[in-house]
DNA sequence: TCCATTTGACCCTC
DNA sequence: GAGGGTCAAATGGA
């Protein structure tokens, strides 16, 4: 996927590397326990902080027109093309080679984090009391998107664990668009209509064919229908989070 | 009718 | 062979 850089590309780079560095500050203070009054949950801190640097590393590295940073294994670019396989049985699968290392995060409240994923597999894993979930990205059918992840809810104290595998390639960069604005601004225009996504009930029933989202000074051309929906379910998924406590949003 | 989720089976790695 | 990851048919909801 080619990207051509803006200048407000340029400033979000910017801004976003900023983002980075305060995130490393706030790491290094967790390191040398320099807040006291948050030292009874240094862990969920520490998923914090790893998923902010995560975030701002994907979003870099997908402003800068990359596929992603250093540390992400990528797939097996022979996944995805059955056809190519022989089809005798349901063998048509293939598998990657080894063990992807993936990146960890916990969350304490919610398993989501801005990004529409599908599930496709769920899995009891020997030893743990919670199934582990597997998903993928929801456009992985659309843009070839092959972001993973596994979710997995810690059985001690209801911390969700999330692996990510790959790196999304799909173009939509939810997380990015939701992370710094408040929900009090969003305004989603879809075709002819625009409305104020909280004084409206939903407003993806104006949608039409030529759709498009402005999420405050964002906007998203969505033309397909299958991506129209996903935006309406992380339009709710945004309303929920926001209501729930120290969520991210 | 379309799409997401569920779930059993298949296949791979260790 | 055990355990884990993925596929794909079945199912249900909108």
């Amino acid at each position: 996927m080619k990207r051509v850089m803006s200048a407000p590309g340029f400033a979000a780079l910017e801004i976003l590397a900023k983002g980075r560095e305060s995130a490393e500050a706030l790491n290094s203070m967790l390191d040398q326990q320099q807040l006291p009054e948050v030292s009874t949950m240094p862990h969920e801190l520490r998923g914090l902080v790893e998923q902010i640097l995560h975030c701002c590393d994907r979003a870099l590295a997908a402003l800068s027109g990359g596929t992603g940073g250093g540390t992400c294994k990528k797939r097996n670019p022979e996944h995805g093309s059955p056809v190519d396989l022989p089809c005798t049985m349901r063998s048509k699968r293939l598998r990657v080679r080894g063990r992807e290392r993936g990146i960890q995060v916990q969350n304490k409240w919610t398993m989501e984090d801005g990004f529409a994923w599908r599930k496709y597999g769920q899995k009891n894993i020997h030893g743990s009391k919670q199934p582990r979930l597997y998903f993928h990205c929801s456009y992985k059918d659309d843009s070839g998107c092959m972001a993973r992840r596994q979710v997995q809810q810690s059985e001690a104290d209801s911390v969700y664990v999330i692996t990510y595998f790959g790196e999304h390639t799909c173009g939509v960069d939810a997380m990015a668009i939701g992370h710094d604005e408040k929900m009090e601004q969003f305004v989603i225009n879809f075709g002819s209509g625009t409305m104020d996504a909280q004084q409206s009930g939903s407003p993806w029933s104006s949608c039409d064919d030529d759709g498009l989202v402005v999420i405050g000074r964002h906007r998203i051309c969505v033309t397909h229908r299958r991506m129209r929906r996903s935006c309406k379910r992380a339009w709710w998924l945004l309303s929920l989070s926001s209501s729930q406590p120290g969520s991210y949003s």
